[in-house]
RNA sequence: UGGGGCGUCGCCAAGUGGCAAGGCAGCGGGUUUUGAUCCCGCCAUUCGGAGGUUCGAAUCCUCCCGCCCCAGCCA
């Protein structure tokens, strides 16, 4: 990673307010709402915030905007504090809740209606949307506008209290019903809500609206700069009024940025949902799944997220980054990291004919760097190669086993297809071949070279593995646009490759330890189902294949 | 047809008056015991469009066009 971050909107402002000194030391805060799991825009989110505090030397809290009881729970709060230490990330302090901040925005919330600047409204919810206007016409004052200081603070005590019932009072701020910015025509501050909260129980019957909660969270938090996307843009002069009016000790900057889309993805936290609710997935952390969790089950690794993020860039315009970027940066990170291993799809018998004794072999684990050391591959007679690497006969673009032609066993001798014996379908069922050189490593003595290099296992100590092979899990580039989500799912987003046989050492793999498998790409031994005794992996992308696009 | 944003290569994205970075994708070629990696080369005389200011404009001004967001007691 470059030592020079590259610039970005968001940089340049926060560098100018620091060198300016607007603001002493920066503090920023991800403020997710516990209502579901984190998924690939959130990373950008979070590697924002996070990244800046880390860029600048400042801070950056973990604070859950809990305001809205019915929809969060307990579930999300856990798995969202485990996905953003995964990633990599440690806020400062003790995890915050807006929900610890209940007292003082009711405080605030009565100093408002002591100024004639809140009131309750009576309207009902179908009421108050027609007298609030269209995006063309004015709305219309609320006739609970004008009740006296002491009328909305007796009410408001008294919804505080619980004596009423749900919905049929707000606190609304008194601003400008003509407002051309509808954030603006008299908005709720709070709602009557007999919920339990997954924080403070029974404690409250009224809880704040996002819109006065969360400017002032900041405030109290000494939040400098709080970074959002751009649909809160308009919110803006309402967050201000809000701290321009209250008693606040600090007054935070608020600036956005776009969201991260990712083509062939869905980040709708709604659709997700219905995704896992319908079993369409296997729950929120189904390796297809854009959640980090799910991410990571796929054996994607966070600094390929965070890199990923950062490469993307920060900017203001909305757009949809190719997902291939992603897959890239996956794809990157793991070539360098993963160690080298065999694993063969679809195992095809292969008989070595001349093989007096069977050899040990020495093989490294990665081709450009020694530090993976090498592990010892036991190679007898009897070998599985994929049937894929074999043919009776074929053009020389092909580069892989053909009777009369030869081919190398990676890491070990080269051999030549001698005969072959097939089933009483027709299918191939074994290969006879004899190898042409003795000591591995070697070339053939009569010069003439294998085109190319093939995976294997032995017969006698492969283990029978089973392999999940993942794709996208929707076949179009902007699932969040069409009508049928479900319509517009990849049939083949998973395929289940049971007869799978890898080379003995893999049963020892750690769970979450991704390796390349050569020639095929990168898996993960699977978090929770991989055992020595019955490996599973997951695929987490596969390598850049330039060859059978184009040649089947 | 109210308000707020955004338009730079197929996709992201730097650039903020001095002569269009970078990444992804793509296309050539080389190396290679992974058809991978790696390496080399190509890929915007032009910045949504039209005018204007200026010695000089993607950057400033005017008009036009397109796209996104806002009418939850969601966030």
């Amino acid at each position: 990673m470059s030592a020079e971050p590259r610039s970005n909107f968001l940089r340049t402002q926060i560098q100018a307010d620091l060198e300016a000194a607007r603001v002493d030391d920066l503090v920023t805060r991800f403020p997710p709402e516990p209502n579901g799991y984190l998924h690939i825009g959130h990373a950008k989110s979070i590697t924002v915030n996070f990244g800046l505090a880390e860029q600048f030397g400042g801070q950056c809290h973990l604070r859950f905007d809990d305001t809205n009881p019915e929809k969060e729970s307990q579930e999300f709060i856990d798995s969202i504090q485990e996905d953003v230490r995964w990633l990599g990330y440690q806020w400062a302090g003790e995890v915050r809740y807006a929900s610890s901040y209940f007292e003082q925005l009711y405080q605030w919330a009565l100093y408002l209606v002591g100024e004639g600047l809140a009131y309750v409204c009576d309207l009902s919810a179908e009421d108050a949307r027609e007298y609030r206007g269209t995006l063309t016409e004015p709305g219309r004052d609320s006739p609970f506008r004008d009740r006296s200081v002491d009328e909305n603070r007796d009410l408001l005590e008294r919804m505080r209290r619980g004596e009423f019932a749900d919905g049929v009072r707000v606190l609304r701020a008194r601003i400008d019903m003509a407002s051309s910015n509808m954030n603006l025509r008299d908005p709720i501050l709070y709602r009557i809500r007999h919920a339990t909260h997954h924080q403070t129980g029974s404690e409250w019957p009224i809880y704040p609206t996002y819109d006065f909660a969360h400017g002032q969270e900041d405030a109290i938090e000494g939040v400098t700069h709080s970074i959002c996307t751009l649909e809160f843009e308009d919110h803006r002069p309402l967050y201000d009024w809000f701290i321009a009016n209250l008693p606040v000790p600090h007054q935070p900057r608020q600036i956005e940025f776009a969201r991260l889309n990712t083509s062939y993805t869905i980040t709708s936290k709604r659709k997700l949902k219905l995704l896992v609710d319908e079993q369409v997935v296997a729950g929120w952390d189904d390796p297809r799944m854009p959640t980090i969790a799910g991410l990571r089950r796929r054996g994607y690794p966070a600094a390929a997220i965070r890199h990923f993020c950062e490469e993307v860039g920060t900017s203001r315009s909305d757009g949809i980054v190719d997902v291939a970027m992603l897959e890239s940066a996956v794809r990157d990170h793991l070539n360098h990291h993963a160690p080298r291993a065999m694993c063969v799809m679809q195992p095809l018998r292969l008989t070595l004919t001349n093989l007096a004794e069977p050899l040990v072999l020495t093989v490294p684990n990665h081709p450009a760097n020694s530090a993976f050391g090498s592990r010892e591959l036991m190679m007898g007679n009897e070998l599985f190669i994929d049937q894929a690497d074999f043919r009776e006969e074929a053009n020389k673009q092909f580069k892989r086993l053909v009777l009369g032609k030869r081919v190398r066993l990676r890491g070990g001798l080269v051999i030549e297809g001698d005969s072959c014996e097939k089933d009483a379908d027709g299918n191939v069922s074994r290969v006879l071949a004899r190898c042409v050189t003795s000591v591995p490593g070697a070339d053939p003595e009569d010069g003439v070279k294998p085109k190319g290099v093939i995976q294997w296992v032995s017969a006698e100590h492969g283990l029978p593995a089973t392999i999940r092979r993942y794709d996208r899990l929707f076949a179009v580039p902007e699932p969040g646009r069409e009508d049928d989500m479900l319509a517009a799912l990849n049939p083949r987003s998973l395929e289940l490759v049971a007869g799978a046989v890898v080379e003995p050492g893999l049963g020892e793999a750690e769970p979450e330890q991704v390796f390349q498998f050569e020639r095929e790409g990168y898996f993960v031994a699977d978090r929770y189902d991989h055992t020595s005794e019955a490996p599973v992996f997951n695929m987490a992308i596969g390598l850049r294949d330039t060859w059978s696009a184009t040649n089947g």
